[in-house]
DNA sequence: CAGATGTCAGAAATACTGATATGG
DNA sequence: CCCATATCAGTAGTTCTGACATCT
């Protein structure tokens, strides 16, 4: 039987969704396993490149994982001299985390294969339709986030 | 700081892509929880009925979880008396599995919760915005399937 | 007081790896 | 022989739930 004929469940948006997610996920893990990187970890890397001395909170929120997740995770990068967390918090209770000269350096090499993969996803897409794909995203996202009716 | 503007990652199609997936399983299983229901057991009754006899193999590529957790999930639905699995292959090596009428009448509960958040997101785009969603996704799936080069 | 945060602990679901066996 | 299947076992990473303390 066909790749995605058994089912008829191919037919579906929220079923497209999740099946792209999921190949655009292994790509992603199988590029960055020879650099001892999962794909949580790179997001980690990624948001901490674009937001320094984000909070632990703002993280897991950014890479869709819960703040306990986040945490060992970010334990394991601050072990492997990656990224730097202050010891006490200056406000509140956050302990603000920033990349090391390793990390930045880790994090290039990172970003050069995934956006690689992000290139490959996008150019099988006309510019136009492109830009309709995020956009139709994000109205989804929007769409789910607001509460009920 | 704004939901999406520490960052600037929700400028990446990839990113967007991770973001709805993650609302949708979310809302997904939420509305399941009451049922008993997690969103792949409810992904494998949905595949069963509409492809009765599926064997573990199918069943876990069509969820998108391995062969392993396909298994114990059938196990915990078998014993719930929703599906139920040969006891002997007919054929090779696999034990074709279907739908109890137990499993039939909880499936038709839950798939009308699920249709109502697919209905919800798709309401949010015209009617040639969602035919071009669902185009775009599969050529993205396409493009990330098809080895390299 | 409400809300966000950081952290800890236990239970559960899931994935990964490797191994074995059978059938096409 | 090659490949897909079913299954088992062990390890690890992730999630969920609940809880508590701290700070705005």
């Amino acid at each position: 039987m066909k790749q995605n004929e058994p089912s008829g469940l191919g037919a579906l948006v929220g079923y497209r969704l999740k099946e792209a997610q999921s190949v655009f996920r292994a790509r992603m893990d199988e590029a960055l396993r020879p650099l001892g990187l999962t794909t949580p970890q790179y997001a980690c890397l990624e948001l901490l490149s674009r937001s320094p001395g984000a909070s632990n909170s703002e993280l897991a929120r950014g890479a869709f994982v819960t703040r306990q997740t986040m945490n060992t995770l970010l334990r394991g990068l601050s072990e492997r001299g990656l990224v730097e967390r202050a010891a006490e918090a200056q406000v509140g209770r956050v302990l603000p985390t920033t990349l090391t000269g390793e990390g930045r350096r880790l994090l290039t090499q990172a970003a050069t294969l995934i956006h690689e993969i992000e290139q490959r996803m996008v150019n099988s897409l006309s510019e136009t339709e492109g830009r309709l794909l995020h956009q139709a995203l994000t109205r989804c996202i929007d769409a789910l986030r607001t509460l009920d009716t």
